[in-house]
DNA sequence: AATTATTACGAAAACGTTTTAGCTCGCATT
DNA sequence: AATGCGAGCTAAAACGTTTTCGTAATAATT
């Protein structure tokens, strides 16, 4: 590439050592004034940026933060978060790079890869996290911040599911529905905790879910979610209210409740999870429970770097961000 | 870190020079057969994985690609050609970074920010191409490749914005649509495309469009194209079928035109652009141009590497992506 | 038998930093 | 006058590679 200014330069030009040079730029006391001043200068007007490769060399810390994912860019929640994340890294002054397993054709593991970019710190979210690969990484002393799990000696950024979803029933109880349908998404940690949050709602609130209301789906899954929908209309009684697994499933069981000839909420109700954009810009806009991805993704960030810096002192943290409800017009008063 | 293994403990785990085992893995084929084997066997055995940042350092080649967006990762559009681009890129050996102006605090160029992270290129897409910022980029000899829009002596991956359009409106006019009305985005190169394709459809299929017909709003801006549906709604002549800049913007016309009592398709007959996952979920499914993003990413990484390797007998060049027409339900025959 | 070509390997420098340990100088303290 | 001390600086090693150039041993050619 194009000559780029390297320390040697600056010493050469201000009669000081590289030693001197690396000192000032790292903010070491044993420097004097004017040398410092000198150098600053040299360095500006030579357009100088530390070599990111030499120094990770050295120092071994990369400024970089892994973030691993399995291939879910496209959905709002990861997307946002990831966006939030990488803000708060570069504020910090850290890039981010995502893992993977191929690299160059070979497999390698996870750990593998990010040991390979030097990363000095990764980020797991949207994973399978019972993957042996994911525990590995987990269990490697890297320091790791994961969203939505807990893995045990880490830290971790936890969406409030279980309150959410409480918020979510107490609102369709005051509104008087009383049965009350829950199309849940895979098996994962946050579906349990969004279960647990149902269940203890209906338990404080002192009412009978059938079990024939809890049917399961997929996350992001609009044919799956249909098909739940269908499978709830087909009960002899029915729902007056279902809760779908997020809001893009929503719109699966939209079309299939208006199928059946069923008008949201005039005929049935209908709330959703996530509170994405699309949510609310469609008409009717749809009740949900938005996750504030946005603290979630710096939240990460932040704990991860707090991690990275100070190694021996930092105690893993389990932070809970807590979402809201956004009332839209999906759910009638009975 | 954990102890990792280096080229020097493979070495004499052999009894071999470090030169011969760097040679081994870069395929020098002055190595005999049987030290090769067992210095690979060596490196198995030890986990080894090359140290990337002294790899850089040497070579000044980081395996890495950066990444140049403005804050639009939540648009399918981009997070779709981001996956596939970072897809390519890792089947042929490169991670990706994204590249911002703030980095731990302080403000930098686009360029300065790539040198420092020592970026072998550079994806330019989803920016104001005229800042002036990413115009030194694209002018700084730094291999670079774009989307959607055209550098001086960089290759460029371009959605054929033009035939999409001509394909959409030919396709109105064959369904008896001459009233057609155009929702733009705002001044970019895309939108000029796609207002020339327009333009060169009517003119082929000899009609007129009144001027009234088109009308700006933005990109993935509901609001926007609501005011502008409004807008032509208010027409004395109102047009028979609506184009939307984009599937998102759709939804925002959509409610518009509810509330003024029409149904799509019955009454007022509209389309989309992108091919969003969402656009093919709603009912009625929307007609729509679908971009294809897999091939948009993947030839970006492809033709940005394939520059990057060949410095020297590489020549720019445009590839052109067609899109192909996603026949829905959101238009009516007249 | 002498020369040349080929094969397999190693020594060492280099990439741009950081960091330790030590040096020099002047000044204050005994 | 001798000692100690702090301030400001440097030499040099090190981080883990890649790569050039050289050399020794063997094989092939005269």
């Amino acid at each position: 590439m194009f000559p780029i200014a390297t320390i040697k330069q600056i010493a050469k030009q201000c009669g000081v050592s590289t030693a001197t040079v690396s000192k000032v730029f790292n903010g070491y006391s044993d420097v004097g004034e004017q040398t410092a001043r000198a150098v600053r200068e040299a360095a500006e007007s030579l357009g100088y940026f530390p070599n990111a490769a030499a120094r990770a060399l050295k120092t071994s810390r990369a400024y970089n933060l892994g973030v691993l994912y399995i291939d879910q860019m496209q959905h709002e929640f990861f997307s946002q978060i990831l966006e939030s994340f990488k803000r708060q890294a570069e504020r910090q002054g850290y890039d981010i790079t995502f893992i993977s397993r191929n690299i160059g054709g070979r497999l390698m593991s996870y750990l593998d890869h990010c040991r390979y970019r030097g990363c000095d710190g990764m980020l797991i979210t949207c994973v399978d996290f019972t993957d042996p690969l994911v525990s590995a990484l987990a269990g490697s002393g890297i320091p790791i911040v994961s969203i939505d799990h807990v893995f045990g000696n880490s830290s971790s950024v936890l969406s409030d599911n279980v309150t959410g979803m409480q918020e979510l029933v107490t609102h369709l109880y005051e509104r008087g529905h009383r049965k009350i349908a829950y199309i849940r998404g895979e098996n994962y940690d946050v579906t349990h905790r969004r279960m647990a949050g149902f269940h203890r709602a209906c338990r404080s609130l002192k009412f009978n879910v059938p079990a024939m209301y809890l049917v399961q789906a997929g996350y992001q899954n609009p044919e799956k979610s249909a098909a739940a929908t269908r499978q709830l209309l087909e009960l002899d009684d029915r729902p007056t209210c279902i809760l779908y697994p997020d809001d893009f499933s929503y719109i699966g069981g939209l079309n299939e409740l208006e199928r059946a000839g069923l008008r949201v909420p005039l005929d049935i109700s209908a709330a959703g999870y996530d509170g994405t954009h699309l949510s609310q810009v469609m008409r009717p806009r749809l009740t949900t429970v938005k996750q504030d991805t946005a603290a979630i993704g710096s939240t990460a960030a932040e704990l991860l770097i707090r991690a990275i810096e100070n190694p021996e002192t930092d105690v893993p943290e389990q932070v809970i961000v807590s979402g809201h409800l956004l009332l839209g017009e999906t759910v009638s008063a009975i």
